[in-house]
DNA sequence: CCATCTCGCGCAAACGTTATCGCACCCGCT
DNA sequence: AGCGGGTGCGATAACGTTTGCGCGAGATGG
C-alpha cells in the first residue's frame, strides 16, 4: 500500500528556497517584472529543478482561465489518413506549449459528448474540427461560439476560420496524370460531395479534363470507406464507355475500388489504371502499388493549430490555406491505356 | 467583434434562483446531506438547466484534486486496431463520467511529451497504457507512481495491474482451423517478441500445433505493420518445407504478408493459407478476403477503464483478462492444402 | 540629515468549486 | 414560557496558481 508520492507544489519551492511563493512564480514564469536579485532567482530556479517541480495545469487554468489545451475532433479513427493530421497537430501545439486532446466525432453521439465534456466544462481553450459535414450538431454548437474554433480539411462555409489544402489542384493533377498517359475517357470515385473538401477535389479533377477537351468524366460519390470504394468502382466500370483512369478519393476508397475491380475481372493497371488521393505507407502494398496524390496533411494539423492559437492570441479569425503543392507519387497502378 | 459569451457560473444560478452558491452545489451534486426544501431544490434545478449550467471541470478538478479525466497511449493512430479498443475506453469512460484523452505514444517522445503534460502537469486522474514495449520511457515513469496505471493489451509484467485478452486461445484457435483444413506444416508471422502479446499469442499457437503432434512452426517475428508482414512473409516462404498455412498476427501485418506472397508468386489460399488476427472491416476487401480471429477490442477497451476506475476508487490494482472467447470469422483466405 | 526613488520581495485577493461548520428558525414537549 | 432538537440554509475556508499593490531597505539627491 505504498502512498502516491504528493506533487511538489509551488510552495513546496517557496520554502525550500527561502521566499515567498508569490516570487517562485514570478521567477519560473520569467515575467515582465524581473526586478529579483540574480542570487535569488539562481537558488529558486534550482530549487524548483531539484524537487522536480511542475506547475499544475488545473490550478493554473482556473485562475488564468485559460487550459493550455486544445480539443481536436477527427471523423474516423479508423482513417490512416487522420493519423498525419493529428500528428502534425500535436507537434505543433507542442511546440507552441499546448497539449492536445483527441476525440473521435463518429455518428452514436462520441462527438457530442466529447464536445459536452471538452467545452461545456472548459477543459479547452479552442477546438479544431476535423469532422464537419452537414447536418452534424457540432456546427451549430459552433455558433454558440463558446470557445474559438478551426475547421480543419473540411471546411464549414461561412464560418472564416477554416485551414485546408489545394483540393481542387489535387484532381487536377490526378486528371492530368491519367490524361498524360492517353487516357481519354475518366471516371472518379468521389467522397460524399455534401463534403467541401471532396466537392472541390471533384471541380478540380473535372475542370482539368474539360480543359483537356475530353468529354467530362463520370462522377460516383461514396463513402470515404472500403465499401464505398468498391460499390462506386463497380458502378463505374459497368456499362459501356468505361473509363480507362479513375481517380480516387482516399486510400480506403482505394482498397474498396481494388476488390471492386477484380471482382469484375478487371485487372490493375491493364484494364483500368487507378491513381488514389492521400498517400499512405499502404499504397505501395496494394496490388498493384498504388499511384497516389500526396497532400501535406501533416502541414495541415500544423497550419490549423497556428491558426487557432492565432484566435486565441486575440487576432481575428482568417481562412488559411496549406500552400504546399499537392504531388504526384508515381508507382504501379497507372498505365498507358489499352 | 462579437464577444463569447461569458460561461455561466454557480453564482449565476445561485443570484437567480435567490439561494447561496453552497446551496446550488449540494442540490445540484446530489449530495448526502439533503436538507433542502423541495420546492427549493426544484427551483434550483430548474433555473440551473434554463441557464444551461454546465460546472467548470478546472475549478471542479482544483477542489476536489481529481479532474474526471483519463489519459489513454497508443503506440499508433494508424493501426486499425486502436479504433477499437479507443471506441470501448471512450464510450466506458463516459458512461462513468470521465472524459478521456488520447496520445500517440511513437518513437520521437510525442508519448513522453503526453506524461508530461497529462502526468506531470495534473491533468488526469489515471492512465491507460496501451504502448508499453521494453525499454519505452513510459515504464520508469510508471514506477514513481504518480498516477493509477493500467496496461491495455501490451502487459507489464510484475505491474499488477494488467488488462489483456485471451492471447493463447487466440493463436489456438488459428492453429486449430488451419489443422482442422488438413495442414501440417504451419508457419506464424509473430510480433515483435519482446511485446507480451506477441508472445502469448505465438506461445498459443505452438502448444496448439505440438498438442496436435506437428512439427513446429517456423516463427518470423516481425513489427506490427506492413512492411514487417512483407518481409516475415518472404522468409516463411523461402527454402524448402514451407508452411501451407500461416498465422499473421494483426491486420496491417496481413496487408504486407499478402503483398510478400504476390511477389514470390504464391497464391492466396491456393498455395497458402493466411489466417490474420485483429478482425477489421479491410479485412474483406483484401486478395483474397482474410479469415481472422476476431478479438473483443472494444470489451478490452472497457474492461480496462473499469480497473482503472475501480483503482481510483481506492481498490487494490488487480490483472483483469477478458473472458471473450477468440472467435474465428471464416472468409476466403484458408482453404485445404493442395 | 531628511525626502525621494528604486529595488527586491511579501501580502492578499482572486479564479469557480466543494465541504465543514454553524446559525437561525420552527416545532413540540414539559 | 423555556428548552431541546431538528431542518434548512448561509458563511467560509480551502484547492494551487497568478498578479496588482504595497512596504521596507538601501541608494541617491538636495
Amino acid at each position: 500500500m505504498s502512498q502516491r508520492p504528493r506533487p511538489v507544489r509551488l510552495e513546496d519551492v517557496a520554502r525550500e528556497s527561502g521566499v515567498h511563493v508569490s516570487t517562485v512564480s514570478r521567477v519560473l514564469n520569467e515575467s515582465d517584472s524581473l526586478t529579483v536579485r540574480p542570487e535569488t532567482r539562481e537558488r529558486i530556479v534550482e530549487t524548483a529543478r531539484r524537487l522536480h517541480y511542475r506547475p499544475n495545469a488545473i490550478a493554473r487554468g482556473l485562475k488564468l482561465s485559460s487550459t493550455g489545451a486544445l480539443g481536436l475532433l477527427v471523423p474516423s479513427l479508423r482513417n490512416p489518413v487522420y493519423a498525419a493530421v493529428i500528428r502534425g497537430a500535436f507537434d505543433r501545439a507542442w511546440e507552441e506549449g499546448f497539449v492536445v486532446l483527441l476525440a473521435e466525432d463518429t455518428d452514436g453521439g462520441r462527438g457530442q459528448r466529447a464536445y459536452e465534456s471538452l467545452v461545456g466544462e472548459g477543459r479547452i481553450d479552442g477546438l479544431l474540427i476535423a469532422s464537419a459535414r452537414p447536418g452534424n450538431p457540432i456546427l451549430e454548437r459552433f455558433a454558440e461560439g463558446i470557445v474559438p474554433c478551426v475547421f480543419v480539411n473540411r471546411r464549414h462555409i461561412g464560418s472564416g476560420c477554416n485551414a485546408s489544402m489545394r483540393e481542387e489542384d489535387a484532381g487536377a493533377a490526378a486528371a492530368d496524370h491519367l490524361i498524360g498517359l492517353g487516357h481519354t475517357r475518366l471516371g472518379q470515385v468521389a467522397g460524399p460531395l455534401v463534403l467541401d473538401t471532396a466537392h472541390r477535389r471533384m471541380q478540380g479533377f473535372a475542370a482539368a479534363v474539360a480543359a483537356a477537351g475530353l468529354d467530362p468524366p463520370r462522377v460516383e460519390a461514396a463513402a470515404f470507406d472500403e465499401p464505398g470504394g468498391s460499390r462506386a468502382m463497380t458502378q463505374l466500370l459497368r456499362g459501356r464507355d468505361r473509363p480507362t483512369g479513375v481517380f480516387v478519393s482516399n486510400i480506403s476508397q482505394a482498397v474498396g475500388a481494388f476488390a471492386g475491380a477484380r471482382r469484375l475481372g478487371r485487372a490493375i493497371p491493364a484494364d483500368v489504371s487507378v491513381i488514389g488521393c492521400d498517400d499512405d505507407p499502404l499504397a505501395d502494398y496494394l496490388d498493384a502499388p498504388l499511384t497516389t496524390i500526396r497532400m501535406p496533411l501533416a502541414e495541415l494539423g500544423a497550419a490549423a493549430v497556428d491558426a487557432l492559437i492565432a484566435q486565441l492570441r486575440g487576432e481575428p479569425p482568417k481562412d488559411v490555406v496549406v500552400d504546399t503543392p499537392p504531388q504526384l507519387v508515381l508507382r504501379a497502378s497507372t498505365g498507358v491505356p489499352i
